[in-house]
Order: structure tokens, then sequence, then C-alpha cells
RNA sequence: GGGGGUGUAGCGUAGUGGCAGCGCAGUGGUCUCCAAAACCAAAGGUCGUAGGUUCAAAUCCUACCACCCCCA
């Protein structure tokens, strides 16, 4: 698996990610506990690392941290919605945000220079704004990662104990650019544990992201140890980085994932509207070939973009959700009307969003101290 | 530091001096409740860059750039 690869994840490969890497399931124990939040309950979110620590703290009400990032190479989509709404949801679970600007990967993987990163990065961020995520300083933390010392530092001290062995066996043969912006990774997730003090801190991520999360809890397991002055303990071991994996959404047009490089697959929150419904009207439905034998087998909604991207962000109520989905599969749904129905919710929601964005982006400004 | 290789449409490739082609993707159409699949059609190019040789250069020569491999 490569986080910088755009090859999709089948189901199978979900299994077997459980097995081989030990990623822990997401049981009806947990789901019950995170009930809440919409991933969890419709198990987009399908895996966890060290949740249990998260659970613990919020028992003993001590603090906890919510992580992740976005490399600002370009506009909000679907993929970076689902991930800025984990943040949000974590946020207003009670946890303390983190939430990093990631220019030194869009330099390393994508050749964007620091300067250029910056435009896409206050948009990006007046994004996760708009979505509700509180910056203000008791709730959240938000750094660049070319501004930010503390990740450099990281950077450096575990780079130490990094071999090159170790680095091919996590992703293979890369450019050493990309070996250090894993590195730098493994300083923003560590950031709030330095910044303020040892604490649980959960990174919620799609799945292809997990070889990062792999190396940042192997490297910490063995740098951030208890810290002994004459026997007595002078700084806590840091907490393991847990993480919550949610699958990916697929690309709109039945391609393999998301991806930059199709713009079909995908449309973003700066699109113009009616780029936006023209992608959605070309979509992959799970209809039959011909109204009567929908009507008579009923669709597939498990092959449906139009259901997928309903259940991940566009469809709020749960009940109408499965309904559809009831419908659909008796053959009472047509594709044709579902899909009209979904355009308009999309394209509400981004109407909506667009307006609360624009009053944002000075906030953004402002915050990344960018002018 | 030295040696070798590659560079052609978005991607993968053919083309050893004589009109730059093919597959996939993309676009339009037929079909479909909408899509997909299938079928039909049209489009897409500074042949890495800059010079040179030649009536004629993707092709030969020189330099540079990018990427890959090998040796020290």
């Amino acid at each position: 698996m490569d986080p910088w690869s755009a090859r999709g994840i089948d189901e199978e490969d979900y299994e077997r990610l459980i097995k081989e890497f030990g990623i822990e399931r997401i049981g009806e124990i947990e789901r019950q506990k995170l009930i809440d939040n919409r991933f969890i309950r419709r198990k987009i979110i399908f895996g966890h690392r060290s949740l249990d620590d998260i659970f613990k703290a919020i028992e003993k009400k001590q603090p906890w941290a919510v992580m992740s990032g976005i490399k600002p190479s370009g506009p909000f989509h679907l993929g970076t919605l689902t991930t800025a709404l984990e943040i949000v949801e974590f946020q207003k679970m009670g946890a303390k945000a983190y939430y990093c600007i990631a220019d030194i990967e869009s330099w390393e993987d994508n050749g964007i220079p620091y300067e250029e990163a910056e435009e896409a990065g206050v948009d990006n961020l007046a994004d996760i704004l708009a979505l509700g995520l509180d910056p203000s300083p008791d709730k959240a933390y938000i750094w660049r990662q070319s501004k930010e010392p503390i990740v450099k530092d990281v950077c450096f001290k575990v780079g130490r104990l990094l071999t090159q062995n170790m680095v091919n066996a996590i992703y293979g043969e890369k450019r050493f650019g990309l070996y250090l912006a894993a590195l730098i990774q493994v300083g923003d997730i560590l950031l709030p544990q330095i910044l303020d003090a040892p604490q649980p801190t959960i990174v919620p991520v799609g799945i292809d992201q997990d070889p990062h999360i792999r190396l940042t809890r192997d490297l910490t397991r063995r740098y951030y140890k208890d810290i002994k002055e004459d026997e007595k303990i002078v700084r806590d071991a840091f907490f393991l980085p847990g993480a919550t994996y949610h699958k990916l959404l697929t690309g709109l047009d039945g391609t393999d994932k998301m991806s930059k490089r199709n713009p079909n697959s995908h449309f973003t929150f700066n699109e113009p509207i009616d780029s936006i419904i023209k992608k959605l009207k070309g979509a992959l439905t799970g209809g039959r070939k011909n109204k009567k034998e929908q009507q008579e087998l009923g669709g597939e909604p498990q092959k449906c973009m139009i259901y997928k991207i309903l259940t991940y962000h566009f469809e709020e109520d749960d009940e109408k959700l499965a309904d559809d989905f009831e419908k659909c599969v008796k053959g009472e749904l047509m594709c044709g009307e579902h899909k009209k129905e979904c355009i308009e919710k999309v394209v509400k929601f981004i109407e909506n969003h667009q307006k609360k964005k624009e009053k944002l982006i000075d906030k953004a400004r402002e915050i990344l101290k960018i002018g």
C-alpha cells in the first residue's frame, strides 16, 4: 500500500489489511460509544488503532487530541471532506484539534514551492473552518510544516532510528524527499504531545495513510520513552498515536479512486456549479439496463456512487438513507430520480458552504500569518 | 567524479533520413429512467530544449535539461 499512489482498494483488501497489519476492527462496543459520529455509525470508519486510550481519556475527563492535516496542493474535494469532518466531529466530542498544512509534503510530492502552497493552504483552512472547526487557541492548534520548528526537530531526532531497510519495507523505493516528508509527518502527529503534554492522540485518515501511522508508532515507541533523572521520571513516555481508518470513496465515474489526474472522478469545492452538476449527472449508478429490469430486479446500491456520496456526506437523515436503499433494491426508486435529488442536495451544500467560507478567508490568513 | 540508457498526444507505445501512427483514457452521438457496458464518429502533436548537417531530421551530429541504471 502506498500513501502517494492513486490506486484504489477493494473490499477484500480491507479484510487483508485488518489481518496483516494489525488494524483493529470497529466492533459494536466501539460503535455504540461513538454512535454520534456519522462515519462510525454508517461504518465508513471500519478500523482503528488505540481507540481505547481515547475512551479512557474521555471517561477520566483527561485531555486528548485529534490530529490530521491537508496537503495544500489543490481545493477541497469529497475525499478531503471526509477527514476534515472527522476532525470537526472529534473536536466536538472534546478533543483539542491539531491541524496541519502539509506544505513540506506538497513540495516533496508535487513540487509546489512553499509560497505557492500558501494560497491553497488559506483556501483549505477556510474550508475546514466553514465546516465547523473551532479555531480558538484552547480548542485548536494550526500550523504550516515549513514554519513549525517542532516538526522539523522531530524529523532529525527520529531520523537517527530509521534505516534504509525500514523505509523500503514501509514505502518501497521513493524519492528521498518523500522519506523526509514522512518523518516530518511523524513530527506532525507527535506535535500535540510535545507542544502540550503526553496525551492520547487520534489521527483520522483514509486507510491508504496507514504506512505513516505505522512508522510514527514504531518511532514513537523507540524514541519517546520515559525520561529519567536520578531514577525519577521527568517526562512520561508518549502515548502511541492512534488512528481511525475510513474507507476511501471511489471515483464518481466508477474509476478506482478519486484523483486529480481524472477530473471526472471528482469535483472540488471551488468548481463552477454547472460543472459539478455535469459530473454528477455522469456518475456511475447501480441501475439496470432499462426501466423494466430495474423494476423487476431492483438496483444495486453497493455499486452506486450516488448512494455512496449521500452516505458519506450529503444525506443527513439516517432513516431516509435506509429507506432509499430499500426502495432501490425493490425497484421502486429510479436512478434518474435519485440522481436528481442528490444533485439538488449537493448544490445546496456547496452554495451554502461557499457563503460561509467566503467570510472565513481573512480569518484563515490571520491564523496562518499569511498577508 | 566516470560510464551507459531513456525522453513521441493525458497515459502506454510504434516509427534507422522522405505525409507522425496504434492502443487505452478523454470528447460527441446511438442506446438507457440516469449512468455503465456495447456500437458509431470526430478530435487530440513545438517528436525534452537549443543549435548544426541535409533538397529533406522524431530519425544523423553537438550542447543543455529531466529521469533511470551501473562503476568508484
